[in-house]
DNA sequence: GCCTCACTTTTCCCCGGGGAAAGGTTTTGT
DNA sequence: ACAAAACCTTTCCCCGGGGAAAAGTGAGGC
């Protein structure tokens, strides 16, 4: 037998590459047989293509995509040192933040098994992850007031509702553009005395009687969003998400926070508690990316 | 706008889930939406549909494939505790091995930043993956001699393929069926007065001269394996990962390992020292899995 | 010389979506 | 009432191979 004819399958075995990788090597230009048979197709590799092979699959293990392996093996034969180190520190970084997210998994797996019988309670965790969005100005109608958070809040919805669905509105078209939202003016928590704003988007010619009742235009900002679903009284799962995710990242050393708005996605009034679904968007300052 | 009509848009925005996911798991029957318009083909959800969209993001970011996942549901809803322990378990066992496969690289990618300017470096580590393998049973022409390794098997190879060329047995096509090996019969590492034996696969019908050259088969063996490349003295890399590997699965424990063998899978006249190739195959005994 | 077995070749579908194109629909604004 | 913007639909290609099928080819044995 000829000595550097070597066929794929031994290639394959010789090197633990899978003939079907191989095959995609050579199609991508990473590891083409030095011969083919021009009639049979037939790949015949070479002894010294085994180090180019060991190569590949040793990044490929260390989680190298093949357009990144190709640059890499590219750089080392021109010797282009900087190449390679940016790419293996950047594989680190992302290495070590995929061992942290497994990590969380493997927490939150184990706690699952320890409450045995309850593996599903996981999901009581309704927070989602928090998110960084910009929520554009919008024109809304207004009632501030103090008082005590479950009571206030419902009372101004009940009135601005029936604000937008007066005959007088009604005629002018006015039309309803977004969930009733409430506006926190508070720096901290508050049983009682609270500064409660309630607002809903609306368009249209907007006239109001109630002279505490404003039209105005909520300003555009930047947000931390979350949604959160289940009950009112556990909405605070929500605010620990964004300031826990605010303080990784440091975007609350730029000074406060701006009033924290809650948007109730879907109506109190006709699902039952568990079901509530409720967004909050705590605004940052500009200026930070 | 009616309640419970949400389209594709705003549902995804609240669960966080991609359109593109939400139309799979609808393709899956994991999730499908409430009600369909027959003519547009609009996709609408509604608001306790978000709880099952909930359950399939958490368990999709624990790493459960949709089949996992549809399985899961499914036995949360008849109550089938032990399927979603079992299930939960065994993704526990899995997110720990691929915890340390990642450590494992991260390990190996500091080791490479460190050595700044040398990252190529890795690649002297030329050991595979151990594998077990079935080594059938074959026809050799062997010769057994004590010695000193480096020397002794040089000259029984040069003895045996003078044999195997000689003019008796071209006549009776005899052919070589097999890379030339060495059969190692020491318990432990002898610098000199080696049991060496040199073993060359043939078919056909062979004739001796020598009366110290015997023709025989060596009988099958299962055997752990390992490639190595690179230059003969480093040979012992390879025996090191196949004990370690062994310790590891505790494939030592039922006895003795048998007579270990290394074939040279290219010709050492032919190519340079650093471009050998060898495999080591080191038979256990049958019976464990 | 032929037969058979082992090897190789291609092509197609699968995972779990991301991205983009080409087209229809609903809402919005004036 | 009509145009534009925003939204929805489908389809196709991409990642990095695993698995399978249908077909052609090599080498060994009689």
């Amino acid at each position: 037998m000829p000595v550097d004819q070597i066929p794929i399958g031994k290639f394959s075995f010789m090197t633990r590459l899978s003939q079907k990788a191989l095959r995609l090597y050579d199609s991508k230009g990473l590891l083409v047989p030095e011969a083919k048979d021009p009639f049979t197709g037939y790949r015949y590799y070479t002894v010294s293509q085994l180090e180019q092979g060991i190569k590949i699959k040793t990044l490929s293990y260390m989680g190298f995509s093949l357009d990144e392996i190709a640059v890499l093996l590219d750089a080392e034969g021109t010797g282009n040192c900087e190449v390679i180190e940016a790419c293996f520190k950047k594989r680190l970084e992302d290495i070590r933040l995929e061992i942290g997210q497994l990590q969380n998994i493997e927490g939150i797996l184990q706690g699952a098994c320890r409450h045995d019988g309850k593996f599903m309670e996981l999901f009581k965790m309704s927070v989602t992850d928090p998110v960084i969005k910009e929520v554009p100005e919008m024109r809304v109608i207004s009632k501030r007031e103090k008082g005590i958070y479950a009571v206030t809040i419902g009372k101004l919805i009940g009135e601005i509702c029936a604000c937008v669905s007066s005959p007088e509105n009604q005629r002018n078209r006015v039309k309803v553009t977004g969930p009733v939202m409430f506006i926190c003016h508070d720096e901290e928590y508050k049983e009682t005395g609270a500064d409660i704003e309630v607002a809903l988007p609306v368009s249209g010619r907007v006239s109001v009687e109630d002279l505490k009742m404003e039209v105005r235009t909520l300003p555009a900002v930047k947000a931390i969003s979350v949604i959160y679903r289940g009950p009112y009284q556990g909405v605070e799962a929500g605010y620990n998400r964004i300031f826990a995710y605010a303080a990784e990242n440091n975007l609350e050393s730029l000074g406060t926070f701006g009033p924290s708005r809650e948007l109730y996605l879907n109506d109190p009034a006709e699902v039952p508690e568990a079901e509530l679904v409720t967004e909050i968007q705590v605004p940052i300052k500009e200026g930070s990316e």
